[in-house]
DNA sequence: GTGGTCTAGACCACC
DNA sequence: GTGGTCTAGACCACT
């Protein structure tokens, strides 16, 4: 498991922290049921607090990606969502929209847009239903 | 130009004021040359406090989106991009993998996602070339 | 507001915090839009560190059950669940099971326990609908 | 007595065993006087370690649910409650709060609330007197 | 060994 | 003024 903080970004430590496990897993990387490095590995790697680290872990856990088991470690949770089907449609919309505008922004056409999500959908692990 | 701005909301105002001018210009409802009303209009209409506005101009301006002519308002500027095509599209992956991975962790399939894309794709304004 | 923390107790403060409040909430002592004390106030009343109760008011916004709003304060939010109906239902059932397991080693009668309930519901704030 | 621990709670496993055990006894699959499975054979049953059941059975003892035999076993007490009265209905008034805040968060209505604890109430093994 | 809680104190962002 | 982040370091609970 490969982390990478930038000090020097304006987005918070526990927040890089975050965003990066959860792009593993939505890729398959990360499995359910595996262990993450411990807080206390990981924090002296990453040169970090034990406490940012401790806090990405847990903001993750309250998202329901985690579970922590004092004693024994971090590990990836079964993925299940008790969110309802119109609350997540509505945020999907959501970050669609921020998503095509940045798109504008950043130059892309449509069409480069369309192609480049249809191309890199196949690497991430989509739920079988 | 109507701007909804939500009080309750974690995000800073001037922030959610940001976001929406830029989806406005990216869906072509704001075009270039077009004049935004004043901060001090604009901040009596939102009830905020009018540097929170200026503030949001300002960055604006500094993203290149806009233009302030001192004395005479503020205007949308001419697209104009200053970042090479090469960062541009390494930002763009940036977001797109982001974006993909909220899409799994909603519990979206890959062909929901391409699907709202290509569809929505269509409402904004994209630049030809 | 008044809040009490016993030091003494096993439980941590931050969530002795939050049971406070969200007792306070569901009995409609606290209402939508109110202000809660800031958290240098309120740590400082308690004579605790601002960070214990920046924890309890963070979680407690996780839940849904607050908004923060830096610069401004902390504010009870609207109330809204995006929860399934499923998934409450069989939370419910779990805290019910607890709930009266509890009270035959306390050593109440199943009558006692309804007409506890029964009277007892009348001082909380339910739901309309 | 069958016994279902979850590794991947964040409950500790010593806890879950509380819980269960005193759940059955409250609904009456344990009755007073009857013999536990040691704690070699529980642990070795919930492959667990031996020390965290004894620590179970341990808190149980000290809470007076259970008697341990030296030599001969662990056993389901008498019950017999030596908190008074006036402190076990305090107690009781406290559970009562707690789990009302919840389902008041949960969104159910007061009508609901007391048709479940009259239904459920006749599946728990209630003190005559 | 593991994670959880709490304190003390610094610095930043927002309004 | 408000809350947010991070560090350093202590102590506790669990396995």
């Amino acid at each position: 498991m490969e982390i990478q903080i930038d000090a020097a970004s304006r987005q918070p430590i526990y927040r890089q922290l975050m965003v990066q496990i959860r792009e593993a897993v939505a890729r398959g990387r990360l499995q359910p049921g595996e262990r993450l490095p411990s807080v206390r590995e990981l924090s002296s790697r990453l040169v970090v607090n034990p406490n940012t680290v401790a806090r990405g872990y847990r903001e993750l856990e309250q998202e329901g990606l985690l579970n922590t088991r004092p004693g024994k470690g971090v590990f990836i949770a079964e993925p299940k969502t008790d969110l309802t089907k119109r609350s997540r449609m509505k945020r999907f919309q959501e970050l669609l929209d921020e998503f095509l505008t940045e798109a504008v922004h950043l130059g892309l056409t449509g069409d480069e847009v369309v192609s480049a999500v249809t191309t890199r959908t196949e690497v991430f692990e989509w739920q079988n239903r």
